[in-house]
DNA sequence: TGATAATATGCGCAACTGCTTATATAGTCG
DNA sequence: CGACTATATAAGCAGTTGCGCATATTATCA
């Protein structure tokens, strides 16, 4: 069985992709919409390096799209299965601290689904 | 939104447990049936000490459940759902390098479900 | 009660991970 | 071309994590 030992550690490194709270608010932030590594900067109040390098390390791990546009470089979640895998954890944990902590609400907002068509003006 | 954060890191330390290979193993061992510690350490061939620390680390996160029995504890997958997510991932990897690597088999042999009841002896 | 088996824990080490500062690359515009 | 903007990368440090050894705890059995 020493084979699976390498699916063992493809299917850990996805996880560790998402086990970092910048990382999850990428995510959280693209999830909807692309967005530009300058966007995604500001709206998380992290550095630029910081995110750089995280959108970089998500992008070879097959979890984000990239796009570039001329000056800047577009991010989005690669497909939707992974985002669906985020809010499956989100409201599993939801459900595990059922109504006992105000934490459960917040969860249940994480990754919002696309609603239909935005215009991007 | 600074109340999210707490959200994201709470979601972030439950992807951490499924980012570990030993800790995936851990699950595909006892994910069909509940396994005492000595049956997970002989399956895995890892040392006793490593795997009782993960196990007590999934525990308390919430993943596995426990039954002491006597002399020895019983783990088990808290809930299915848990499980599940680890086989929407495999297969969302599955799907990506798609037929283009003999890993994707293995992949999708991971966390089988159970086969109906199986009897204890 | 003492011996033995099953599981958990304290401690130290080596490897890994994320962050920051400084710098490099690439694209746009004058 | 040179200045400017957007993004990526290098190097180093600090905190974390997984592991092994030895040992503690808990339960069984004689």
């Amino acid at each position: 069985m020493d084979k699976l030992d390498h699916a063992f550690d493809v299917l850990a490194s996805y996880f560790g992709v998402l086990s970092e709270p910048t990382r999850l608010r990428i995510m959280h932030a693209i999830c909807e919409e692309e967005k530009t590594v300058s966007q995604i900067v500001a709206e998380l109040g992290a550095t630029q390096t910081n995110i750089s390098r995280h959108l970089n390390m998500m992008h070879r791990s097959g979890v984000l799209a990239r796009r570039k546009a001329g000056n800047q470089v577009h991010y989005r979640a690669a497909d939707a299965a992974m985002v669906e895998i985020c809010r499956s954890v989100c409201s599993r944990i939801a459900t595990q601290l059922d109504q006992k902590k105000p934490l459960r609400g917040d969860l249940l907002r994480l990754m919002p689904r696309a609603k239909s068509k935005k215009r991007a003006a």
